[in-house]
DNA sequence: CGAATGCTTGATATGGTTCAAATCCCGTGG
DNA sequence: CCACGGGATTTGAACCATATCAAGCATTCG
């Protein structure tokens, strides 16, 4: 895990916040002149380790990163699934007692940023602090729709559901949904839809023969995007939170 | 769903607030005076519509209340269940788009609170804002637990990790865990758990049979606590949000 | 070129579902 | 106080989606 110092780059985490959230320009000045340390981490090494206290949150700049809950005999279970412009732990600002590990998935390029920092434009800037809560209430409306994934889908659902969320988190504009580069093995996924890897192979292979995905390593090739969303019953809604709706009291 | 206007009752949610945060005599009194309506709302019926747009937040006085997602084929998954003293939507005043239901699962006395008003206190006392921002992360937390434990986890497990949350939940103090009203039925433990209400019943003959639990109708008899925390890989540490850190800054 | 990691496939096992029916429980009205 | 009705619980039998075990193949990287 090497480290460099430096100063920005967080113009990622702006835009991903602005998506969401209004910001004035003063607000969009206090978060771009965030200090922040830069940091590479390996594939398959922990960002933050399981039960871990950290002072700083992590912007993912580059790569996949996991968190990951694990069972006693061992299995474990991806919670969530953060690309770059995610601010990964932002909850950890407000909670910095860490209840499960954050894993790179990939070689992945991190900038942290200090809670003091976080709060500090928080509490100066009621807007910043309204901006992150509601960004985190975006990911927890994510993890709301994988309990219902994972607890009520059968295996061809699940990964038809995941596909269309990644596909819908990584894509700019629509066409980039169907082909994207996804740095997940079938393990990786397994551990997403609480699935074994074998049954990942298969149900790959199914959705492979039905004509609707194929997934050659890192490369996923939406065939019929629509019948993937209807397998999943996918509904982009809970990945957003519309900043164009009158939400923030502009006193 | 009967309505009356009053003014405060706020007290469950301010103590709830106070076991992870710490706010001043001035806090406390901004949250005390908020306007609240009273609203009574009938077993099985929504609280909250699917995809409804809300204009205030409910906290719940009395009873049990579920978020409920749904498949297609109408299989129904409980993704969060709230007893007194949550605010079981808090997040809905940064995202007031529901993208699921909250229903009742017994009859619920609930205090309406309105968004702006919970807004202008926010924006007002950045550290009620903090305090809001991180109830919500502790929502969040038992969320990320639930997916683990409905991707990877048995029945047994399943079931015992969910009495053992609903019992820390519930209890003041730790005599009060072995001995607890739960006003589930077994369909509902189903729909909590991903499982079966057929499956649910013989899970629960089995935790009986094992002498480690016994649940008649609503009430919850603990036997073997240790058992039924190691069953569950129980580890309450994700309940709690720690407010005598210093996490805040005393400025 | 060899080792490691990931992918693929077959055979078998199993935990949980589905369907169906009986019984229990409790509130309600006669 | 009893009969009735409807939800909730309980149990059995058959089935199936996914897990488990095991082996061979492909790809990447040092």
């Amino acid at each position: 895990m090497s480290q460099s110092s430096s100063s920005s780059n967080l113009g990622s985490f702006i835009k991903r916040i602005e998506v969401r959230s209004h910001l004035t320009e003063q607000e969009r000045q206090a978060i771009v002149h965030l200090p922040v340390r830069v940091v590479q981490v390996k594939a398959n090494r922990d960002l933050v380790r399981l039960g871990e206290r950290v002072n700083h949150a992590c912007l993912i700049v580059y790569g996949l990163v996991g968190r990951f809950g694990e069972t006693k005999e061992g299995q474990r279970q991806i919670t969530a699934l953060h690309i770059p412009g995610d601010m990964a732990d932002l909850h950890s600002v407000v909670r910095p007692v860490g209840t499960s590990a954050l894993q790179a998935l990939t070689t992945t390029t991190v900038l942290r940023v200090l809670h003091d920092d976080l709060r500090a434009i928080a509490r100066q800037y009621p807007a910043i602090a309204e901006a992150f809560w509601r960004d985190c209430m975006v990911d927890a409306a994510i993890l709301s729709q994988w309990v219902v994934n994972v607890g009520r889908r059968d295996a061809k659902s699940r990964m038809a559901h995941l596909l269309c969320e990644m596909a819908s988190r990584y894509a700019n504009d629509e066409g980039a949904k169907l082909s994207f580069d996804l740095p997940m093995t079938q393990q990786h996924l397994a551990d997403a839809t609480g699935l074994t890897s074998v049954h990942v192979n298969r149900t790959l292979k199914a959705l492979r023969e039905d004509g609707v995905v194929t997934i050659t390593g890192r490369d996923v090739q939406v065939h019929q995007w629509d019948r993937l969303v209807s397998l999943g019953e996918f509904d982009a809604a809970y990945l957003q939170a519309d900043a164009r709706q009158p939400e923030r009291l502009l006193n």
